[in-house]
DNA sequence: GCATTATTCACCCAAAAGGGTTAATAATGC
DNA sequence: GCATTATTAACCCTTTTGGGTGAATAATGC
């Protein structure tokens, strides 16, 4: 399910800060790796669990390939999980 | 991270189930375990996998463990992403 | 053309996840 | 006491994850 990519996307403390950083505006692969004592190689792996997610989208540009924030799936998170909040409490009929 | 284990927690469709189903209250493992085609060991990993999230507690009476469903670690997930979400949209500053 | 830069690909490795089976433990019913 | 029931423990197996290194590809600057 989509759900499983999302969470999974978010459940990574690495992803999200490149999602951090990437919700204050699009970057580069390089600017993404330079703030984490990982390789660019690892850096490019949690990108593309980003991107099996859709919440990293890639533009390329000559060699220099661009990634921007897409909220959509962790709104669709967010919304299973109230639904799911809401269960928890009696469904209050007939009032 | 506590939002680690929640969110490694919720990105399993099995526990999201065993979720779903404790949303309606609270049940023993083997009654959890019941619509799954896979053995009840499985199950009960899950369970201690939603038990470190505190997304479930236990309680035991005798040789019977009842499970029950605690929305806080979702609703402490539900917020980091709902103020992420906001980091996305421009500050609006001197109104 | 050629060195440099940006990024990925193809591997290797260890640890964790998700599944299984077969004990072991612990409480219950009689 | 003893069979039954509820649950976990201890293993095994395969796949995925998260990390690494070194080579390959691709575009740029000159």
């Amino acid at each position: 399910m989509d759900l499983d990519h999302t969470l999974i996307a978010l459940a990574d403390p690495t992803r999200r800060a490149i999602l951090q950083r990437l919700s204050k505006g699009e970057a580069r692969v390089t600017e993404l790796a330079a703030p984490f004592d990982i390789s660019l190689n690892s850096v490019s792996k949690h990108i593309r669990i980003l991107e099996r997610a859709e919440l990293v989208r890639r533009r390329v540009s000559g060699r220099e390939h661009f990634l921007t924030f897409n909220a959509a799936p962790m709104e669709s998170a967010v919304e299973w999980m109230e639904v799911f909040g809401n269960l928890t409490k009696p469904v209050r009929r007939f009032r």
